[in-house]
DNA sequence: CGCTAAACTAGACAGCGTCAAGATAATCTG
DNA sequence: CAGATTATCTTGACGCTGTCTAGTTTAGCG
């Protein structure tokens, strides 16, 4: 959160990052305004533009790197083979949802309407994105595979269900519409049973 | 959208109510704000404020008025008993994302962080929608009772886990992440599936 | 008819994103 | 090294937003 002191900031792109995601995750998306950041960090008014198009660009970029560190998350568990393939789907839901109760904020600019519904997303938000969306479905695939989910259906079609239902949830308790969220870990555990119905004997082995 | 001629409005109250829903539902939220309600009323800025504590208290009425609308579609369906129970269950997860598909703006009001996330619900609001929420409790516990969905899990649970994929899968499709929605009949049959996973029998039928 | 209370208006304020035009400084080129 | 180019940053302005305060109009009631 530095000031500058100098005409030229030096790294006023990365400084603009680093406090906007400070801002996003302590303060809300509404206290995010690039005025405040650039109050923030000692700089004109418009300065940001030199550096963001407009303020999507921005988001765009805190999104990404997002993307980023969730996909490092998600590849560690689904890639820990040590464990069996039940464990690992459950440790995948619970992480999942983890991750987005532990960084609401940033959850919801990485899935939700801000930057997807008319297509704002940049292009370099999008080459980071997609590929996380697809590792989802590859692993859905293995998933039923290993006979923890139902093999009769396309994987696409699966892991957008299994994938909606893990949102799903997330979305409900980081908006404040499941006002408790002190059952999350049950919640989670309810749905790796409902995934993984059909498979009592590992089931018990996977809790 | 009719332009009062007197100086008192009559209704303004429910023109405003009327005015605000049609913007929302064809204009999107972006261009719902009260200054452009009430050019469109022919009255001054500050009049709605006779009316609506503030724009989430306005916010808040209209999203009530969808609670109800939903409410009484679910119920139609839900107790529209002429039909298999499993039936039943498959045409009530279409109707959930049919619902959310055709009003997004709407959907994304009722269910949203926009109301829900500082507590910002008004108390009407909260009056109507939490037995919208209990209701799906109830129907969860009648589809576990008839055999369609693991009756080991406490219903609540399993409600919120449901309940939580449905409006994954919405919320999803409504924001733009899915990007072809062409495929919505299936990812809820993908969905049916995948809950009633241990009911091959009544599952034919239900197809 | 007169009074009260509800309904409505005008003005103002602080905030926002962003555009245009100009100033400054680092960097590249001859 | 000198000069030109270019990246970076600044000031000023515009139109938009929600909402507060103070004052005006009118409906309804005793």
């Amino acid at each position: 959160m530095r000031i500058k002191e100098s005409y030229h900031h030096g790294d006023l792109r990365s400084a603009l990052i680093i406090a906007a995601t400070h801002r996003l995750e302590n303060l809300g998306i509404e206290e995010l305004s690039l005025r405040k950041l650039a109050e923030d960090l000692g700089v004109s008014r418009t300065a940001p533009y030199h550096h963001f198009k407009d303020k999507n660009a921005l988001l765009s970029a805190i999104a990404a790197s997002g993307f980023e560190e969730w996909k490092a998350i998600a590849t560690n568990i689904f890639e820990h083979s040590t464990d069996p393939a039940p464990v690992r789907l459950r440790a995948f839901i619970h992480a999942y949802i983890g991750y987005a109760a532990k960084h609401p904020q940033l959850y919801d600019l990485m899935f939700g309407r801000t930057l997807w519904q008319h297509n704002e997303a940049s292009q370099g938000l999008k080459d980071v994105a997609f590929p996380t969306f697809q590792y989802q479905v590859e692993m859905t695939r293995y998933w039923q595979q290993q006979g923890l989910l139902p093999a009769s259906t396309e994987a696409l079609r699966l892991a957008q269900v299994t994938w909606g239902t893990l949102h799903g949830i997330a979305r409900l308790v980081i908006d404040g519409v499941y006002a408790n969220s002190a059952h999350i870990e049950d919640i989670c555990d309810t749905a790796a049973d409902l995934f993984m119905q059909r498979c009592d004997f590992v089931d018990n082995v996977a809790k």
